[in-house]
DNA sequence: CATTTCCTTACGGGATCCCGTAATTGACCT
DNA sequence: AGGTCAATTACGGGATCCCGTAAGGAAATG
């Protein structure tokens, strides 16, 4: 039985939202929200302390920067430390990322133990994934459960995320070449660079490179 | 005094999330929620034609696709269709996105009475806003009051908005240039495009023109 | 009318992109 | 070793962009 809760979440409204929705249709009393990492991971440790530790985390993965400065960036990062600490303790992501590499990602290194697309009945499905969870198994958001099993269609890689920004900032493909070698990504020549934006310009039927990274942004990709 | 409020949102979380807050906050018990602009239309007709129409509208701008077809495709449509049938509608827009340029476009195009960043303190501000709205005041968030009052500092034209966004389109500057002379814009030769291309390029500090674009974009210009 | 000024257009050369082909590498299997 | 296959890299030619210079034309000025 999951009775403690710990939401991360940096929009008020969301995390209010699941607060909310907790106590009324899970009948889960003990909630704690933060609305950064940095903070949750100081709730995590004083829980520890007060050997009063969190039964289940619930945590978005991206977090907008604003003046408080921050040491955790990212929700993946926050599972890593938290399940360093303590492994056992169940892992609810909640995000609107629904790219299902991403999250192969998480369940394969994090091991979370489910995953809920924010999203029309995000909410709904966060109720159903405690549920399951509470019987010891894991569970994915009902518009990725097709997609999690099948093995990637077309999908875009971080590689991709990185190149396009590259580009998007200005860099030419040259640039791109001598800055992917000195970080040590590969497929980091010239040719390759090409090769791999003849493809995204294909996926996207992109007539030139303007027109990629436009649609990309249009995307929310970059 | 605002009694009966229309809330349209995609992601459910937030939706609830509003609604929760409102009652427990605002002391507004009539709260509707819509998970699609369509739908949220239907219940404004519906208002109509029980002669009880809603005091407020607060609505996002963006809304994901899903399997349903929809017909009003963004919460500016959905302003812009309601305020049609009633002016006096109050409106506050809850959304993501802080571009002042686009914020501004909402005051001065839709006539919108509020407008609130989804951020960490977004439904804080939202009170606060309908708190404002009733005295007969507009609101806007406050992280974006200070930029709301500056004026633009380069003046950019509506020659060079369609240049930029049939760059964007994936149009050579060879295409455009015919297209120009087609609609009888001046100038139309693919020098003067240059020529106008290196000042946009000039102004905003851009390497090339994949550069142009995407800064065009992030400004929301395009 | 002559001169100046500004705007538009024209042209050319070098950089970069675009796209196809071919060579090289490396992993895996027999 | 040899062979196959996929991924990476290399190269070349044509298109497009980039940037400077200059010619042409219209309006403004004296």
């Amino acid at each position: 039985m999951l009775k403690k809760v710990l939401v991360v979440e940096d929009l008020d409204s969301i995390g209010f939202g699941i607060a909310q929705m907790l106590k009324q249709q899970a009948r889960i009393e003990n909630v704690t929200q933060s609305l950064y990492c940095d903070d949750a991971y100081l709730k995590f440790l004083r829980s520890e302390k007060d050997n009063d530790l969190f039964d289940l985390l619930i945590t978005d993965l991206s977090f907008k920067e604003d003046h408080r400065e921050s040491k955790i960036k990212s929700g993946a990062e926050l599972i890593q430390l938290l399940k360093e600490r303590q492994p056992e303790l169940k892992t609810i992501v909640y995000s609107v990322e629904d790219r299902s590499i991403k999250i192969k990602q998480l369940f394969e290194d994090k091991k979370i133990d489910g995953y809920v697309v924010k999203g029309r009945h995000g909410l709904r499905n966060l109720v159903e994934g405690i549920s399951e969870i509470e019987k010891g198994n894991t569970y994915v958001s009902p518009e990725l459960s097709g997609f999690m099993s099948q093995r990637e269609v077309f999908e875009i890689e971080d590689y991709d995320l990185i190149l396009l920004s590259h580009l998007s900032s200005g860099l030419t493909q040259e640039q791109i070449a001598v800055n992917f070698k000195q970080k040590g990504i590969s497929p980091s020549s010239v040719s390759s660079i090409e090769k791999r934006l003849n493809r995204l310009k294909l996926e996207f039927k992109a007539k030139n490179a303007i027109h990629l990274v436009a649609s990309a942004k249009d995307l929310g990709l970059i």
